[in-house]
This record gives C-alpha cells, structure tokens and sequence, in this order.
RNA sequence: AGAGAGAUGGCAGAGCGGUUGAAUGCGGCGGUCUUGAAAACCGUUGAAGGUAACACUUUCGGGGGUUCGAAUCCCUCUCUCUCUACCA
C-alpha cells in the first residue's frame, strides 16, 4: 500500500508511476484519493475538537461533584448532549470516508523504480543477462513428463486419484532427488547468513493483507472456510508476517530469513497450453528467502539476492537468464523485479524458477514495519523475496537436459544429498 | 472438546468509575562520580494521527454498549494459562 503523504505531497510522480505499471485510470484514482483524503482530514480535526471540548466538560463535571457543586454540574451536563450527538456523526463519517480511502488504496499497485523499463507485456521484459550453455538436442530426447514415466518417478495419476489434476506423487529417487534439492537450497542459504525458519502453512486474512495476497487474489488461493484461514501461496506469506506491527532496532537489520514450504495455488483460469507435466502445478515446493532492510540498502540487497540464486543455478549447472521486468508484467505490490528462467532442453523453453523483488515500503506499510532511524523517529522498512528456488521447474530442467541413454545423470552438487548419481 | 482463570507500556506488575497515558521494579538512553568499568545517585524513556512547533485527539487484546466521564461496569469475539478429556 502506497503511503498517502507520498501521494498527497507528489501527486504526478504517482499518476506516472501508476501509468508506467498499465493502471488504468492514475490521473482519475489518485484525484479521488486526494479528494477523499482532505475530507477525512477536515472530519478529523472537527471530530478531534468536538472530543477535546467533550473532555474539557467532563472533567470539570468531575471536579464539581467532587466540591459539591450539583446545580452546576447538573448544567454542564446538559452542554454535553449536543456535543455528543454532534461527535456521533463525525465519528460515523469518518469511518466512511476511512473505508473508502482505504478501499481506494488497496486498489493501487506498488510504483516501479526508474530502472524498470517500460512496457505492457512479458514481451517487453529486458534480458539482463544469460549464463550456461543451452543444450542443442534433437526431437529424440524427451520431455521431463516422458522421462519421469520412463524412471518411474513422479506419477500425476496417483496425484489425481487422491485429489486431483495439479497434485504430482514423487516417488523413490523422484522423491529423494526433490529432498535432495530442499536440503542443498536451505544449507546455501543458511552459508550465505540467512536464518532457517519452518512457518505454518496456513494463515489468516490478516496475514494475506500485509502482505498484499488480498484484497482481490482470494481467487487464487485455498481456503479453509472452517477455520478462516488460506493455504500459503508461497513462504513470502508467513514469513514476512513474522515482522508484522514490529519496531526493528537497527542492530538487528538486515533481517534474512529461509523457508522451506509447500505452495499451493488454484491457479483459476491459468490451465492451457505450456502446462504439461511440472510446469504449473497446484502444489509445489519452493525454498524462499526473506530481507528486511533500511530503506537506503534494499537495493543493493536485491543485487545480493540475485547473485545467490545465480549461484545456486550455477552450481545445478544449469543454463539461464535474468529478466528485468517491464512496468506492465511486474506484480502489483513489487518496485522491481528479477526473474530468473532456466532453460529446459527438451521443451527448447525458458521456465521461470525464481522472481526476486523488492517491494520497498509497500508490503512494510500493511505491516506496520517500521525501525527507529537516528533521529529516534519510525520509519518504514523495505521488504524483499525471492524464491531459492522454486522445486518443480528445476527438476524438470535438470530432468531434461541431463538426460543420456544411461539415465539421468545428476549434477555434482546434489549427489551428497541425493546418495546417487544416476537415474535409471 | 468440557470446567475455571486471565489479557495493562520493551519485560514484570499495580490500578477496578473522575486532572491515570497509567504507580512500582527491571531493561534502554543521558548525566554525576571514576584513570576506565561496576556500584550508587539524578534525569529521561510506548505508539498513531495532527502541527512550523505547541495545542489537541486516539490507544490499557479486537468489536459493541452503559455513563457527563471507562484501563476500571455490561455484552461479544479472539487469544493465553491451569485442570480434565483426546491425540502425533
């Protein structure tokens, strides 16, 4: 959520942000916030007057009947009704006009930093860099859903039997290879500094706002209606939430935290083409690393970020590319973002495994995120994510593009973690 | 799940209808003393809105109510603890 002193105090600056990210209506939406927000402004300083003066009264009723005083008392008392009735109304109208303010500012998305190139679609997303070398196979080598059937090592009709199309069974060294992964993600992230926590994976709507899954995406998640509580879309959620409604002292930033969860998400209308096998699913694993930093380094810290999940796809030895993304794909609560795709031999497609975003103050401001600067005053936080890495993509890259007539040859890395080298 | 108790500032813990945003202790910060440190002593110390700065308003788990006035009384929700039941 935007901060609405930045937008009172730099109105154009937000319409072209706005505009940059595809928002249909900046000029007219930030108009009305304006509007909406010197209107509760008004109403509170009338409500606060009308209150003071509401106070005032009552404590000189309570020094009256303490001295005795009961006619006068009696005449104070009735001044008080119509403030009252009067404060009633104001308070009531505030609340009006809080809701629709509010309503208006969950609307806005995130504004991009100068850096993201313009554009409306993932078309217009800039390759900053490429890396590895890209396999040059022909139609004899198989696609990973091919593969997994010939080892014999992930099975969706299991999956469908009991739930349902999305939900893939790994079995044997399917399943070993995925904890395999897991472990080697969660130990180099804990090499690189960051704490391991094991969140829960269900959360309640608090959560979801904060971190900006709702209003409006709760389309896109599980939902325990029993309970109230959503199924974690990704690990950013619980995490995150762990610093909500908290003051940070300097000495304790920046925070970095890991995850590993589970992701579930309905994916509601998603289903076509380009889904076959593990490359879109209900359920997927992802490890998820979490910074919490000064406003001043966040920048810097997504830099860092990307170079971690750089390294871990080098380390797989897998070939891939960095995309900055343009100001009409990038997501609504992030300022800017990197993602990260691997290219996956026998479909001859990128597939994307990581996105690294920095939301700046966007997420901190729902969270009530904030540390105490040197002039003792509290300021907002920047958060930032990024998957390291998402479990699914990665296997059928590395599925795909290390297949031989052997088997399935298994990079060097893993084979600690995996206790063998090959698939067959 | 049943019975009971409770939720107050960073923490501990008073207050139970009237200048109480809240005693006291610990912690934090500043100072005196000291070569330095500790101890002792003095001062200071929640958050949000608002203001040029004050003023002022809100906030004692959340929401609602009673009252001129609520941390204090009533209703409701949530959470925590103890006992019982159940369970990996």
């Amino acid at each position: 959520m935007l901060q609405i002193s930045l937008i009172r105090e730099h109105k154009q600056r937000v319409i072209n942000g706005l505009q940059k990210k595809n928002f249909k209506n900046a000029e007219q939406i930030v108009e009305q916030v304006c509007a909406e927000d010197e209107k509760r402004r008004e109403n509170q300083t009338e409500l606060d007057n009308t209150l003071a003066e509401s106070n005032r009264l009552a404590k000189e009723i309570g020094i009256l009947m303490k001295e005795g005083k009961k006619d006068q008392a009696a005449e104070a008392k009735a001044k008080t009704a119509s403030l009252k009735e009067k404060s009633k109304e104001l308070s009531e109208n505030l609340k009006e006009s809080e809701s629709r303010l509010q309503k208006l500012l969950y609307e806005m998305p995130n504004l991009p930093a100068d850096r993201v190139p313009a554009g409306k679609t993932a078309e217009d997303n800039v390759v900053l860099l490429q890396d590895g070398e890209i396999p040059d196979f022909d139609d004899s080598f198989l696609p990973h859903w091919e593969l997994i059937k010939k080892y014999d090592i992930v099975d969706f009709e299991l999956g469908v039997k009991i739930t349902g199309a999305g939900f893939p069974v790994y079995k044997g060294k399917g399943a070993r290879l995925q904890r395999a992964l897991i472990n080697f993600f969660l130990d180099e992230a804990t090499k690189a500094g960051y704490l391991e926590i094991q969140p829960p994976i269900l959360v309640n709507e608090e959560s979801c706002l904060a971190t900006g899954q709702l209003p409006d995406k709760e389309g896109q998640m599980y939902f325990a209606n029993e309970d109230k509580l959503y199924l974690i879309p990704t690990a950013e959620v619980p995490i995150t939430n762990l610093y909500r409604d908290t003051i940070l002292k300097v000495d304790q930033l920046p925070i970095k935290n890991v995850g590993y969860t589970p992701c579930f998400r309905r994916e509601a209308g998603s289903w076509g083409a380009h889904v076959r096998g593990l490359n879109r699913l209900h359920q997927f694993d992802k490890v998820e690393i979490v910074q919490i930093t000064q406003p001043e380094k966040s920048y810097e810290t997504l830099e860092q970020m990307s170079a971690h999940i750089q390294g871990l796809l080098k380390k797989l030895e897998l070939p891939y590319r960095v995309l900055l993304l343009c100001g009409g794909d990038i997501s609504f609560n992030a300022a800017l973002c990197y993602d990260m795709e691997v290219f996956s031999g026998a479909q001859k497609r990128w597939l994307e495994v990581s996105s690294a975003s920095n939301f700046e103050t966007f997420q901190a401001n729902r969270l009530k995120l904030r540390f105490k600067d040197e002039n003792g005053k509290s300021q907002l936080l920047h958060t930032l994510n990024g998957s390291a890495l998402a479990l699914p993509r990665i296997m059928a890259a590395l599925l795909e593009n290390n297949q031989t007539p052997e088997g399935i040859r298994i990079p060097k890395v893993l084979q600690a973690y995996t206790g063998f080298d090959l698939i067959s």
